[in-house]
DNA sequence: GCCAACGTTGGC
DNA sequence: GCCAACGTTGGC
């Protein structure tokens, strides 16, 4: 798997912290997504993403999981500056500022959509495949395959 | 609140 | 490098 050749990202965001609501009501609709404390979905926002790819704003950890909207990668990586505020839940006093350990990117909300549930990605044959829907699937960022991108974002959620 | 599954830590 | 213990994620 190239990790620069991916186009289309899943981001799964609790919407206590920010929803697709509060990433449209921000500046140019535009909000950092801090907290990232995973290697693995690290390396995707370091390496894989590149300005203008797609991106599947999930809701998670809450009484209504699925997608909320649609959203593109708005920034290059840079330092996620939560990791250096020891008054922040994602302070991690190990990350020395010339060498920081956590990285976020900007993204931007493009459309709010109607609410696409877990269950109904579960129950669509066409979308088995999706990483997100493995068992087991944890990581908060997630490449998504185009022809998925294409089920969801320009059918289950065309217009919506 | 429960719990399955995963990631990280740290002793050895 | 192994692996048990622990902490976290996240749906239900």
């Amino acid at each position: 798997m190239n990790a620069a050749s991916h186009r289309y990202w899943l981001m799964k965001s609790e919407p206590d912290e920010c929803s697709i609501d509060d990433a449209l009501a921000a500046p140019d609709r535009t909000v950092p997504w801090t907290g990232v404390r995973n290697y693995q979905a690290r390396n995707f926002m370091r390496d894989g993403m590149q300005v203008g790819d797609g991106v599947l704003f999930y809701h998670s950890s809450c009484p209504a999981p699925g997608i909320a909207g649609i959203a593109r990668v708005a920034s290059g990586p840079r330092p996620d500056p939560t990791q250096f505020d020891p008054a922040s839940p994602y302070h991690d006093a190990a990350s020395r500022p010339e060498a920081p350990r956590w990285l976020l990117r900007d993204v931007q909300a493009v459309r709010k959509t109607r609410l696409l549930p877990l269950a109904e990605l579960r129950a669509h044959p066409g979308l088995a495949e999706m990483l997100v829907l493995q068992r087991g699937s944890r990581l908060s960022i997630t490449p998504v395959d185009p022809v998925h991108w294409a089920l969801i974002a320009d059918g289950l959620l065309a217009g919506r």
